[in-house]
DNA sequence: TAGTGAATCGACCGATCGGTCTACTTTGTG
DNA sequence: CACAAAGTAGACCGATCGGTCGATTCACTA
């Protein structure tokens, strides 16, 4: 917490004038181990952050510190994605679902795609006791939940079933997309993702 | 093919004695590459084989031959398991699709189970020259070819995207499987792949 | 029984890993 | 101006990486 008005001057100042270490190493951390994997070498990602080698570890403790946060931070701005897409809707859920799905559906298109950063990490990092298994585990929950509630919200008999059917989809296209695009995973998986909002009460 | 008696019996006799280098290299190298992810050390894979340096580099060329040795071969042992598993579902194309299903549900109960061993691979190896790439790309073809024609067989409308579809629903599962068990990933695709099933004509 | 090829052991290579540490520079504040 | 905090530069650590190689042992065959 921060109480003093100077702090809160100098922190302005500071990201005024463009972003500090931690920033540039959240920055080229994400960047790297996406597209590289979860074992780029740390100096790979201190060069590329222009950072010594000293404020990653005063600022997240280690690597796998680096790592976790990195995926932390993504999640965040993951769900409000989530979220954005959905209110693009407007206020009928079914019309919501169909929204972020349509939003969903673009998202291999973009240069670069290798999947799911969080399912990536989670299937490359071996050791259970990473702490990022623990960030990625909550992130997946939280946007299940995020569906089902719009599907309880349409009326669907089984939201939380159908939540984890809609979840299925997701990283499985995903998953598809990376590495057999030619399948078109997309278009797939959006024909069940009808099914699945179809099952919800016809708009009363 | 075998013709010489000597040969039949010299095989034999190694084949008795216990397996080769090149078989102990490849079981240990799958269970390990498998259990600890495909960055495993080669000397992990060489003491727990009880093998020379020398014999991997002969057998396969490198660390990488080896990994991709271990996944092609480990697809096939996969693809005759499919296989199996719909010819105990007799001859119609419904029905062997449902006991596949029934035995693919039962995997992820294994003890140590991490999700699927080619997906796992493939989203670990981000260097995308990397020959594992081929074979598990053609391997998850097969499998799909294998939904793909029961699926023709049993009258569905698109078997082509079916099987896509199929396909998203058994790498979802897994990926789910193996991070959030609890979900109940397997009961949830199966709702799903039933509904595919179903779309396809009633048995006449 | 002599010989051949495969498999073994283990030293060794340069490179890189994640992480620690010292010394110096910069920055903004009191 | 003085000072404390933060950042930078870079040497250094032990461990491990994938890979090469010489020397030896072993099994099987001719």
């Amino acid at each position: 917490m921060v109480y003093s008005q100077v702090v809160d001057t100098t922190k302005t100042q500071k990201a005024a004038r463009g972003e500090g270490p931690r920033e540039r190493l959240l920055r080229a951390a994400g960047t790297l181990t996406y597209r590289e994997g979860a074992h780029v070498g740390i100096d790979a990602i201190l060069t590329s952050a222009d950072v010594a080698r000293r404020s990653l570890y005063q600022h997240f403790g280690g690597k796998d510190g680096l790592v976790a946060e990195v995926l932390r931070e993504a999640s965040e701005r993951t769900e409000q994605g989530y979220s954005d897409a959905l209110a693009s809707g407007g206020d009928d859920p079914r019309t919501r679902l169909r929204a972020l799905f349509a939003h969903l559906e673009t998202v291999p298109d973009a240069p670069g795609y290798r999947g799911c950063p969080f399912v990536n990490a989670d299937l490359s990092l071996a050791d259970p006791a990473h702490p990022a298994h623990d960030v990625i585990r909550a992130h997946k929950r939280r946007l299940r939940a995020l569906l089902e509630a719009e599907l309880r919200a349409a009326g669907h008999p089984d939201p939380v079933t159908a939540g984890v059917q809609l979840m299925l989809l997701i990283d499985g296209a995903a998953v598809t997309a990376a590495s057999r695009p030619d399948e078109q995973p997309a278009a797939a998986a959006r024909a069940l993702v009808e099914l699945v909002i179809s099952q919800t009460a016809p708009a009363s």
